[in-house]
RNA sequence: GCUUCUUUAGCUCAGUUGGUUAGAGCAUCUGACUGUUAAUCAGAGGGUCCAAGGUUCGAGUCCUUGAAGGAGCGCCA
């Protein structure tokens, strides 16, 4: 048996680095050799066959009494071990059952099965928590297909799955993309606050955060809440974004971006919505809409480009999961690409550029507002519904859209006046099947203009005056986005819901785990 | 928040016009087999038919209310 790491005070500096004394009999002596663990991917890629392996891992499915499949989650490839069940105690062959933990200590050998390449000739195996076959079965880890939404329920447990390991590492390299991008391109991570005062912005419902006790809050002569008393000495909220300090930031550092997390209390009961979400907001001193639309689509192709280059297990295997998925569902309902080719068409084509005006035109020609199929109506001034901007990704052009300069009374009040008077330099990035991914503009950067916009949206100045102060002090042209980070790793993976591309998702009625 | 659909075994689902003891596949258990790939073969166990109320001689099935979940819409990233 592999020695157990506890109680052996002579080995435990070796154990704390995950190494583990193997004892096993050659020729009748007694040999220890110090093991180190090896992560699956490194075996599966690079181990030499031949040479002895430690793997650690969970089995996946023990078939024939005779192979472990194993996984670690280094990679969402099982290795292979092969167990001589005749020579094998067993009570302990009995433990080895799907979810338990196991290390296995073996040769590396090329495998006689066609299903994968080497396997474990298992030497030593040793179960390190058992997995009690009865109670696995009413989990999602039970050897079978289950629905998106039972998984949902056991967000715990999910991780254990491939559509979930390959979905979170993924997200993961999503991040790493992000920071990696931002970094070689010299922005700086700013990091904003969490809890603050400011909602002027109108983003959406805040969530309050007081340590009032709600039963009996402290009343001011008027019987209001008295804030002043509270933790804060004001009323204060969730952060809905970091957009307004990022300019702070970038008004000084140059370039900077946020990328964390966000709360919107909004009743929002659909697929792409959450109430704690990430959001990454880029922010550019001297950009101008131009350059700000220059950088997202940069931007977005290089997070495709990243996962393509640096995912590509993960990405066969989902690309393969939704194919499979697709032969289940009616033609109208089936992907016109594969998950991988939307990603290289996403890298390899100009997003379509047009402004909101010229959008209009577009719809207002389209054949379903000809035959009066839309349910929404198509005119200037009014902000296009999901319906519209589906048509126009999905249908008229195919590809990712970028929409500018849309009408002043249906954007945010810091968005830059164009000089028609009528629009703002806004713009919005539509992806097929999500939507808008990316919302962003070059921001209004005169003293007066954002002034009078403040009073237009009912915004008390005396709030913003921190706002206000850059443009008092060599105020210069400046732009920035948001872009929805779980929306991005819906697009990468090709998941339909946005509950199943973060660990634990926060949404309306519901905060489990 | 609105519209709509769903809720039956651990999971995914069937269940006829309201009528005897509610079924299947997968999973689990037992046995057999042993170079398998969601192993195979044989057998077994497993049910508060989402909840409450109602109609009826009789309700998984019909009606009312509610809950949870999905899809679409609104709000947005």
């Amino acid at each position: 048996m592999i020695e157990s790491s506890a109680g052996k005070s002579n080995n435990r500096i070796i154990d704390k680095s995950n190494f583990r004394t193997i004892e096993f009999i050659t020729f009748g002596a007694s040999i220890k050799q110090k093991m180190k663990r090896e992560k699956i991917a490194e075996v599966l890629k690079n181990g030499q066959v031949g040479n002895d392996v430690l793997v650690k891992g969970w089995v996946r499915s023990f078939r024939a009494n005779r192979f472990i499949s194993i996984n670690d989650g280094s990679t969402v490839n099982n290795i292979q071990a092969v167990v001589d069940f005749e020579n094998l105690d067993e009570v302990l062959l009995k433990k080895i059952t799907t979810a338990a933990s196991v290390a296995v200590f073996g040769k590396l050998v090329e495998s006689q099965g066609a299903g994968q390449a080497v396997e474990i000739q298992v030497e030593k195996v040793e179960v390190l928590g058992e997995a009690n076959p009865e109670e696995v079965q009413k989990t999602v880890m039970q050897p079978k297909k289950h629905s998106l939404e039972f998984l949902r329920e056991q967000a715990h447990l999910r991780f254990r799955t491939n559509t979930f390991g390959a979905v979170f590492r993924i997200r993961h390299a999503v991040a790493y993309s992000i920071h990696k991008f931002f970094n070689d391109e010299g922005f700086y991570y700013l990091h904003t606050p969490i809890i603050t005062a400011s909602d002027a912005e109108g983003a959406g419902e805040t969530f309050k955060v007081t340590n009032f006790d709600p039963l009996n809050p402290p009343l001011d002569e008027d019987g209001n809440i008295d804030y002043k008393k509270d933790f804060f000495g004001k009323a204060v909220n969730l952060t809905v974004s970091g957009q307004l300090e990022a300019e702070l930031g970038a008004l000084a550092l140059g370039q900077v971006y946020t990328f964390g997390p966000t709360f919107r209390a909004e009743n929002s009961n659909t697929s792409r919505h959450l109430a704690e979400f990430w959001m990454i907001e880029p922010e550019v001193a001297f950009n101008d809409l131009n350059d700000n639309m220059d950088l997202t689509e940069e931007f977005l192709k290089y997070i495709a480009k990243y996962i393509l280059d640096n995912c590509a297990d993960d990405l066969q295997f989902l690309n393969d999961r939704e194919a499979k998925e697709d032969t289940q569902k009616p033609t109208a309902e089936r992907n016109e690409m594969s998950l991988k080719d939307r990603l290289k068409f996403v890298v390899e084509n100009d997003f379509k550029r047009l402004t909101y005006t010229e959008a209009i035109e577009v719809l207002k020609r389209s054949k379903p507002y000809k035959k009066g199929k839309f349910k929404y109506d198509v005119a200037w001034g009014v902000d296009l519904s999901s319906e519209h901007e589906r048509y126009l990704v999905e249908k008229e052009f195919k590809c990712p859209v970028i929409l500018s300069d849309y009408p002043s009374e249906i954007k945010a009040f810091y968005m830059r006046q164009n000089d028609d008077g009528k629009t703002v330099a806004a713009m919005d990035v539509l992806f097929p099947g999500i939507g808008e991914i990316v919302g962003g503009s070059q921001r209004e950067e005169r003293l007066d203009v954002l002034k009078s916009k403040c009073a237009d949206f009912n915004i008390p100045v005396e709030d913003l005056s921190w706002y206000l102060d850059t443009r008092r002090f060599g105020t210069v042209q400046h732009a920035g986005f948001g872009l929805g980070f779980e929306r991005m790793v819906m697009f990468v993976t090709g998941m339909t819901n946005i509950r199943d591309v973060i660990p634990f998702p926060r949404t309306p009625q519901n905060a489990e785990f």
